[in-house]
DNA sequence: TAGATACAGAACACTTTGTTTTATACTAAA
DNA sequence: TTTAGTATAAAACAAAGTGTTCTGTATCTA
């Protein structure tokens, strides 16, 4: 990609990802994103359709790297009740949005974390599926599949959206002790 | 209040909803509301400082109404393993929400339904505190009880979006059932 | 070095916003 | 029924934002 471009859409993404921390999507206006970035008027349209698109490409930059390095790791059981937390995809997951990239935890602690939580949560349900469904994990007799990864993925993205707006008080560990006791029961073993 | 003012208040909450169901609350500007709502420039902005004053007071109206009252129904056990999902409040909200007073189902169904499955989920947070929490119902050894009243909360607001967004295939009593089974093993008996 | 491309800057018509002003119609209470 | 208060309509307004087009310049790649 040529160094200009890789500039600007930088400058861009930085320039949105600092007013979306400070500031409500609805109320941040391109022109503003224009002039933090330092671009002409013309450069963030050859970049972005609107607002919304540059929306979606920051999540997918933000999002589908953690997920996909996620879904790379070695499956495992990871249940709260055999001990090996230590070893849980999600507990990767926490230790990777903790050292921040991105200031992702800006974004995802910020007044309209919804956005990002949002698009978060549809990411992991490819993980869920790869981590438990594929080895038969989920089978239960009372619910159906779609409904209990549905219910872990949200249930992971409600607890990380717990542990930010208590200002990270826990260690990413009992967090994930948290998550895992919580959807224990849903699953085979 | 004056008949004139409960007038266009109805108006502007009337045609502010049908918009909501078809098109994103960000494409919607005050002028389409205006228009659609057949009134005056002035007589908006006389009633609501700004279009997310106006969303909030709609959330309030809808949710509001539906949380009190439910609130005020017995309290029980309702665990889906004594088999008394049909006095459930779960079931009475879900039941509430089928009736589609206001157009609810509408909203929660369209394409931003987080704005409102977000507000309904903070009011939720109250009903679960009166159902469970002064019943000390919550203690568990493993668990906070802020975390626990937050899962809950959250569970129901993300069943009751699987089921709206699979188009309320399933009957009320099995969702309810499905809910109860998911939050079951965090209760105390 | 040459052709292609990304950028800046300015201008553009257009929409939206929130306010102000003036005049009219309605309402509630005396 | 009258009256004083108030809700509304209509028009005009400045300010800000949107998305596009054009021209000239700087930078990249081959």
């Amino acid at each position: 990609m040529d160094r200009r471009q890789k500039k600007t859409r930088d400058a861009i993404f930085n320039a949105f990802t600092e007013l979306l921390a400070k500031k409500n999507y609805n109320q941040i206006s391109v022109q503003e994103i224009i002039d933090a970035a330092d671009i002409g008027r013309t450069t963030f349209y050859a970049h972005f359709e609107t607002k919304d698109f540059l929306l979606k490409e920051l999540c997918e930059e933000l999002f589908d790297h953690i997920i996909d390095t996620a879904m790379g790791l070695p499956h495992g059981h990871y249940h709260y009740s055999c001990g090996c937390v230590a070893d849980s995809v999600f507990l990767h997951l926490l230790r990777h949005l903790q050292e921040n990239d991105l200031n992702i935890l800006g974004l995802l602690s910020s007044e309209n974390n919804e956005i990002f939580l949002r698009y978060f949560k549809s990411n992991l349900k490819k993980l869920i599926l790869s981590q438990y469904a594929d080895k038969g994990l989920l089978k239960n007799s009372r619910l159906p599949e779609d409904y209990i990864v549905n219910h872990i993925s949200a249930s992971f993205v409600e607890t990380v959206d717990f542990w930010l707006s208590g200002n990270m008080k826990e260690d990413t560990e009992v967090i994930t002790e948290y998550f895992l006791a919580v959807i224990e029961p849903l699953l085979k073993d």
